[in-house]
DNA sequence: TCCCGCATCTTGACGTTGACAAGATGGCAA
DNA sequence: TTGCCATCTTGTCAACGTCAAGATGCGGGA
């Protein structure tokens, strides 16, 4: 009853206080029974037990159930930021911007589906707004180099055509929409999509008519 | 206390109970509820007080919260259908079934956001399934014929990408992700989109290069 | 016209939940 | 050693979803 979840790999966590790194086991048991059952379903008392906790233990660490999903859709924002930047790092191609973004919302599907649920968070939370601001301008930053100067007028546009396509195709493949056979190689059929929405992987969209 | 929200263009209601025709009235209450706080506040026992009916009253008309849940997914579906139908049927454009898509999707915000809540309902409903596949049959109908014969492997993924393109962008648009000056005009938005992911306006996507 | 069956709705109760207040615990700085 | 305060517990409350059992009254058969 005092060394809760604490991950191996993990270096120092910061204090050791009466019980552990509680505030970290409880994100890790929320996650844990959002990808389960779905952020829907999700008990504040029973995460408590889960942890071996009271069942007001939360209550310091996040005040509400709001905040606890709030602290979770802010780590999320982070993790798909890093996504996003470590995937145009290695490949400098947008496309596999998109691939990453279809991947994180597979991988890190209880994150993906709190980000995207707003009535279920506080989303002015200044670590969510400072999470996805880096977003943003990971994506509009890529965009701008793929389009080339000149074209500040269709970054805008370019970029939620493409944000709209993934986060379109990945909502759907999680929520059990699409064919099976599509829905078995999510990135596959987002590479093939892209491709063929964009003229090219990393050029311009195609001009109207 | 005998004749509830009943719309007066309604002609017959089947059947006048003992308080008039009760699951239309907690439907309707239900729908108006989810457009005020979104679906994941929703309250049973609140729709109960709101129509003027004990806190069981529900109980009877559909089993569970679940069950209310699960026949506004299924009307939700139907109205979609009709509203993609009547737009091909009236313009012969795919692109336009693609705006009426989003412009559902915000007008009906209630039932769009249930649709795709799948944790919320049970999509194995006789009903909702029903729907969906009226649903499919429309949209896939109007892309084998925008697309023209031999191209039935084609199909699918087309049907696919535009899909996901104006259902992201619906479900980015609702959740408040888009830059305003964007966000104000949806259908308009559509159209750009749409138009340059696609050649033009009904006609294929592009090949890969 | 009466009456009875049954769909419809109510009443009451139970276990669970999120939230709050007040108290216990124990590490750490002085 | 002492006292502070972050941390966690205990106790309580109203609200919720669900179920069981009872009341109500419409409509068909006599």
């Amino acid at each position: 009853m005092r060394d809760y979840h604490r991950s191996v790999t993990e270096p120092e966590p910061v204090h050791t206080y009466h019980h552990g790194d509680l505030r970290r086991a409880l994100l890790e048991a929320a996650e844990q029974m959002i990808r389960e059952s779905g952020p829907a379903s999700l008990s504040l008392r029973e995460i408590a037990r889960k942890v071996g906790v009271s069942h007001a233990g939360p209550t310091h660490h996040f005040k509400d159930k709001t905040g606890l999903l709030t602290a979770i859709a802010a780590e999320g924002y982070r993790r798909l930021g890093e996504s996003l930047r470590a995937a145009y790092g290695s490949t400098g191609s947008f496309l596999e911007v998109g691939v990453a973004y279809v991947r994180f919302a597979l991988a890190e599907r209880p994150y993906f589906e709190v980000m995207f649920r707003p009535d279920m968070y506080r989303r002015d939370d200044p670590e969510v707004v400072a999470a996805l601001g880096t977003v943003d301008d990971t994506v509009f930053g890529a965009i701008r180099t793929m389009l080339g100067p000149g074209q500040e007028d269709r970054v805008q546009t370019v970029g939620v055509a493409a944000w709209s396509l993934v986060h379109g195709l990945a909502m759907l493949t999680i929520n059990g929409n699409l064919p099976p056979e599509l829905a078995a190689d999510p990135e596959g059929l987002t590479r093939t999509i892209g491709a063929a929405a964009f003229r090219s992987p990393d050029r311009a969209l195609n001009a109207t008519t």
